[in-house]
Formats: structure tokens, C-alpha cells, sequence
DNA sequence: ACGCGATGCGCC
DNA sequence: AAAGGGCGCATCGCGT
């Protein structure tokens, strides 16, 4: 077995082309040597002459070549590959099933992926010390060669030029763009056998992780649709909320005309209400936040509480919402981060659950979103954690019988049974209890203290445990109480975290995934034990997905399209016709199955539904057969 | 004019 | 003993 590296050259990318068109690839291969073989060559600074050892094919002959790497048993090395492989699932379609086969079969390795797993191991948090100053880490091939191998690579002008060469014979290239491609292609090389060398068993959730670089990239080079309609009036809509408040905090002073906040005023004004009960920042700076100003009891504060959001949703949601009416908006994802999860920019993952921005995105004509979600996911990978380990988890036994975890914590608040709490469950004292609990669940799995409960509760669930801030303590401690009370093994959960973090270097393992977490505080590694584990699943469920939507003929998902995925939820757009409510299912039952190994222990549920319109609103619709029709957005009367 | 830290807001 | 974590993005205000 080898090591191949590839890596294509391709037009620039732009607005609703991420996948451009190929312009030549270029490749080296090399015999896998022992990383301690690695090692001593990297110590000896031998890094192979300056000749280039790759090859450059155009992009007629490379066809060819990479047909036959796919049907090869060699390993696919390259940086980013996931995006030279859209290129070239873009340029051959045809070749898409191979392209999913070597992934499947872990033979596809990504330098960058490999890069980050192992900073994430050793606990770099994005920042490196140099030459006394913090500097950003980055991860282009550029920066990891002059980190790993000191090599500075010579930001050619040919860059980002090479769709200037797509149609001129490679003779006629000049040397300079030959030169950069195959430049890349022997530093690829380099750069992953030197972390071969030094990988100390870091890499093991490598296939994995670019499994899922792939399938992210395939829903990136689809994108996202808006509707105009649906813009402009939600534009108008908030534009007017926006003048209105507007118009009170200029004649107070607090907004300037040309609309930019003056927090100097603004502080003045919560110091004249609250005195030196102000709410300050870390800095002492007098808080200013819309929880703040919403309960400084000073009207005017309370109207500048709605100002933030609506200059956000005007000056980033608006925008973004604008970009996606006539061109996709393919939104880039980091697919790897310290916890394993997923980021995205523009961040289509963190949009208001609130009636608006959402509403805005809609699926191509002729097309319907198919959409599902995990159920408790988190609370099923945390319970996992434990039965793991050893423990018997109350919470997989009471999530396994179907029972709701919330109303077993809150039937300990009331001191009844979970069966008297189900039957009392209308009456308000219950629904109160069961809100509490809620919170408890949510809240103190990742190591939640008690004065910050307090705030989790009234910010994220709008819960006042108490007026005065000493009983509200005394609250959140008797909660936790409850709480413990209702899923004891997380006494041994704390005491095992806690365990890890007191350590000269703290260093968590995920389960199933064997990915290593390094340098993590106490409430980083709580919640990463189960962020990472609910992550790991999605992600694998992701592939299967994707897999379904390209490969599998056979499947109702063929040829439909992932657009969207917030950490536990997957948006597919699947063509409307009798068989959406069909694709809806699929993709719920491949969540599930791609979870399921994730979960042997608390097997996860995913619920499926069909909507016209992104929404938190959407419900799950059936006819008279049970099965499942498209949601419909309703404008408010 | 621009960079940057602090702050705030949104989601899971 | 105590301990929410993970993000991206916009604005403000200060400093160069």
C-alpha cells in the first residue's frame, strides 16, 4: 500500500460556484513508512531535494488518473481534499460513487483535518506563542509547511489564476503556475508524513472526521434559498419596529441620529436608575445588555433593550437574507472544532427561532424541505456516557422506557410519584416543576455553578427562580439537589471529569471516536464528553445521508439534496411529489442508524417533517394514512 | 484609516 | 470547593 497526494487546481471560486471548474491535478505518491522511519528523516532535515516529485496532469488526462487512484487501494492524501474532490464530482459526476467508496473505506486522508485533530489533542486553542507575541493559527497548507516544516511557500501570482489555463495545453502553461501546483503537491506530502511522525495516536477519528468534510462540502456547493417575497416584508416588517423604538432613544439621547449607540450615555443612564446596584462587565464597565436594561426598571432602558437585536437582525440577517434570493448561499463550514462539532459562515446555524429570518428560506420550486431532528439528543449521548463507563444511568433507563426526563426530575421537585406527575401534568404547579427541571437538565450536566443557574434560567428560559438574589441561589442549590436526586450517576460523571482535569495536563478521550481533547477546564471537558459524543453521530448519520441523496439509486433520498444541518437537525430538500413524505422517513431512519453506534446504549429517535418554509413553527403534518404532508407558513392575520 | 479588545446577541 | 460549552458576527470606542 501507498500514499498517494492529490490536488487540483481549479477557476476562482465565486458566489454560487463552489465547486469550479478543474483546471489540471497534480499528484506524487510514496511508499508508508514507519512514523518512527518518518521521525528520523525529519530530524535529519531530510525533506527530499528541490526537484519536484509530483506529476501535473491537465484536466483531460486527469480523469483518468483519479478513476483509477479511486479503484486503487492507495491512500488519498491531499489539504482540504473535500473541495478537490467537489471539483471533480462537479467535472465527472459519474465519478461521485468511487469518490464515496473511498471515503467509506477510510482511505481518504486530509492534512488539515489531521492538523487540527492534533492541535485539539495537544490543547492549542487557535493562538500559538511567537516571538513573544499570540498569533492566530491557521490552517492552509502555507501556514502548516512554514509550522511544521519550515518551508515558506511562494504565494505565486498563479494562485488564483488558473481558470486563465483551463483550455490552454499544459506545454503552453507557463512555469510559474506548473510550478506553484506541483510545489503544493510535494509539500502535501511532506506535511502528512510529518505528522505521521509525530501523531502519537492523535489521528485515529481522521477517516471520520473527513468522511464528514465531504458530505458538509457537498451541502456547502448546494446552498440555501431565500424568497424575495418573504425578504422584503420581513425587512419592512422590522425596519419599522427598528424606527419606532428608534425615534424614543434619540430624543433621549441614547441613539444618535445616524443610528449608532451611545453606551457612554446609555451607562450614565442605568448608573442614575440602578446607582451602584448597575450591573458591571469583568473590565467594570457598567453592564449594558438587553437582560440588564430589560430589568433596570427604566422605560427608556427597556426600549433600548430592543434595540440590539433589531440592529442585528437589520445589519446581519437582512443581508445575508438578500444574498440567497437570486445566488445559493453556501455557507462555508468549519467541520472540526475543539468540542467536534460544526461551525458555519455566514452562520446559518444560530438564526433566530423567532418568526422572521427563518421564514425567509425556502426550497427550489418544485422542491419541499424534508426536515428532522434528534430527540434529546444531548441527554441520550450524556447517559451513554455513563453507561460506558460502567454506571447504571437512571436517565438511559428512564429515557429507554420513553418516559419525559424533565417530568421525572420535576416529580422529585413535587415530592410525588412519576405517575401521579403525568397525570397532574395540565395543572400549572406541574408545568412550573417540569420547566425547573428542564433547566436542570440542560444546565447542569456541563458543570453548571449556582450563580450562573440563576442567569441560565431567566436568559434562556425566561424563569425568575426568585426576586432576591440569595433565595434564588438557595433555589438553583435545592434544584441541583433534585436533580442529583434523579440521575445519580452523575455524581460519578463529576467525580471522573474531575479527575481528569486535576491532572499537570488535562486531556480528554471521546468515547467511540477515540479523539483526545488536551488542556480542558472542568466545564469544558463535562459538556465535550457528550457535545463531542451527539456530534460524532450526527456527522456519521450525515454521510449515510449524503451517500443516500448520491449514490444510491435504489434509495427514495436519491437525488435529493442536503441544504442545511444545525448540530441535531438535517434539512433536505426532496422534490415535491408523492414520495416526500417517503424521503422525509429515510432521512430520520439514517439519522438513526448512523447514530446508532454512537448510542448502542440509549438508541436515539429522530423525528421527521415536511415544511414549505424553514420554521420553528413547523409541525409534523399527517393525512388519514399517517403520512406525513408538507407544513404550510401561515402569515399572522 | 484601520486594528483590536470588550461587549453583546443569536443558536444548539 | 467550584466550574456551561461551543460557535460567528456586529458595534463601540480607544489607540496607533
Amino acid at each position: 500500500m501507498q500514499i498517494t497526494v492529490i490536488d487540483c487546481e481549479s477557476a476562482r471560486i465565486r458566489p454560487g460556484l463552489l465547486a469550479p471548474p478543474l483546471a489540471c491535478v497534480t499528484h506524487v505518491s510514496s511508499a508508508l513508512a514507519e512514523a518512527s522511519v518518518l521521525k528520523r528523516r525529519f530530524q535529519a532535515l531530510d525533506l527530499g531535494g528541490s526537484q519536484h516529485r509530483a506529476k501535473l496532469l491537465d484536466r483531460w488526462e486527469s480523469r483518468g488518473f483519479v478513476e483509477q487512484l479511486l479503484a486503487s487501494d492507495d491512500l488519498i492524501v491531499g489539504h482540504n481534499v473535500s473541495f478537490d474532490f467537489a471539483v471533480f464530482a462537479a467535472a465527472w459526476p459519474e465519478v461521485i460513487p468511487s469518490i464515496f467508496e473511498a471515503y467509506d473505506s477510510d482511505r481518504v486522508s486530509d492534512t488539515l483535518i489531521r492538523e487540527k485533530l492534533g492541535h485539539i489533542a495537544r490543547g492549542y486553542k487557535g493562538f500559538e506563542r511567537k516571538d513573544g507575541e499570540w498569533s492566530k493559527l491557521n490552517y492552509s497548507l502555507e501556514d502548516v509547511a512554514l509550522r511544521r516544516l519550515k518551508i515558506q511557500l511562494t504565494k505565486g501570482d498563479w494562485q488564483l489564476r488558473f481558470g486563465e489555463l483551463i483550455d490552454v495545453p499544459i506545454e503552453q502553461w507557463p512555469q510559474g503556475a506548473k510550478d506553484y501546483a506541483l510545489t503544493d503537491a510535494d509539500t502535501t506530502l511532506l506535511v502528512w508524513e510529518h505528522q505521521q511522525a509525530d501523531h502519537q495516536g492523535y489521528l485515529l477519528d481522521e477517516f471520520r472526521q473527513s468522511r464528514a468534510a465531504w458530505w458538509i462540502q457537498l451541502m456547502s456547493c448546494w446552498g440555501l434559498h431565500t424568497d424575495e417575497e418573504g425578504v422584503r416584508k420581513f425587512t419592512q416588517l422590522t425596519q419599522k419596529k427598528f424606527d419606532d423604538v428608534a425615534e424614543v432613544l434619540v430624543e433621549a439621547g441614547l441613539l444618535r441620529k445616524d443610528g449608532s449607540r451611545d453606551t457612554k450615555a446609555t451607562a450614565a443612564r442605568m448608573v442614575k436608575a440602578k446607582g451602584d446596584q448597575a450591573e458591571r462587565t469583568p473590565t467594570g464597565r457598567v453592564k449594558l445588555n438587553s437582560d440588564c436594561c430589560e430589568r433596570s426598571g427604566d422605560p427608556i432602558l427597556v426600549k433600548y433593550s430592543e434595540l440590539s437585536s433589531l440592529k442585528t437582525i437589520l445589519s446581519t440577517d437582512v443581508p445575508l437574507l438578500l444574498r440567497g434570493i437570486h445566488t445559493p448561499l453556501q455557507a462555508r463550514f468549519n467541520t472540526l472544532l475543539e468540542t467536534g462539532r460544526t461551525s458555519s459562515t455566514p452562520n446559518v446555524q444560530n438564526l433566530r427561532r423567532e418568526v422572521g429570518p427563518r421564514e425567509c428560506f425556502v426550497p427550489r420550486e418544485g422542491w419541499v424541505y424534508a426536515s428532522a431532528d434528534y430527540s434529546g439528543f444531548e441527554l441520550r449521548t450524556m447517559s451513554q456516557v455513563c453507561v460506558s463507563n460502567g454506571w447504571p444511568s437512571k436517565l438511559a433507563q428512564a429515557l429507554n422506557k420513553g418516559n419525559d426526563p424533565h417530568l421525572e426530575v420535576a416529580r422529585r421537585i413535587l415530592g410525588i410519584s412519576y405517575e401521579e406527575a403525568e397525570v397532574r401534568i395540565e395543572e400549572d404547579v406541574v408545568d412550573k416543576a417540569r420547566q425547573a427541571a428542564k433547566i436542570s437538565n440542560f444546565g447542569y450536566p456541563g458543570g453548571l455553578g449556582f450563580t450562573r443557574f440563576v442567569d441560565f434560567a431567566r436568559l434562556n428560559y425566561g424563569v425568575v427562580l426568585d426576586p432576591d438574589p440569595d433565595e434564588a441561589l438557595k433555589k438553583a442549590k435545592v434544584l441541583k439537589e433534585h436533580w442529583l436526586e434523579s440521575w445519580p450517576e452523575f455524581k460519578l460523571y463529576f467525580d471522573w471529569i474531575g479527575k481528569q482535569c486535576d491532572q499537570p495536563f488535562s486531556q480528554i478521550k471521546h468515547l467511540f471516536s477515540d479523539r483526545f481533547r488536551g488542556d480542558v477546564s472542568y466545564t469544558e471537558a463535562a459538556n465535550s464528553m457528550f457535545q463531542g459524543l451527539a456530534a460524532d453521530a450526527a456527522k456519521h448519520a450525515g454521510f449515510l445521508i449524503s451517500r443516500a441523496c448520491y449514490v444510491d439509486e435504489a434509495s427514495v433520498l436519491y437525488g435529493c439534496r442536503l441544504v442545511n444541518f444545525v448540530h441535531d437537525e438535517f434539512i433536505v430538500e426532496v422534490p415535491d411529489d408523492q414520495y416526500a413524505a417517503d424521503a422525509a422517513e429515510e432521512l430520520a431512519r439514517l439519522m438513526i442508524v448512523g447514530a446508532n453506534p454512537f448510542l448502542p446504549d440509549v438508541p436515539p429517535i429522530a423525528k421527521p417533517q415536511l415544511m414549505r418554509r424553514w420554521s420553528k413553527k413547523a409541525k409534523a403534518l399527517r393525512d388519514h394514512n399517517g403520512r406525513l404532508i408538507p407544513w404550510e407558513w401561515k402569515e399572522a392575520a
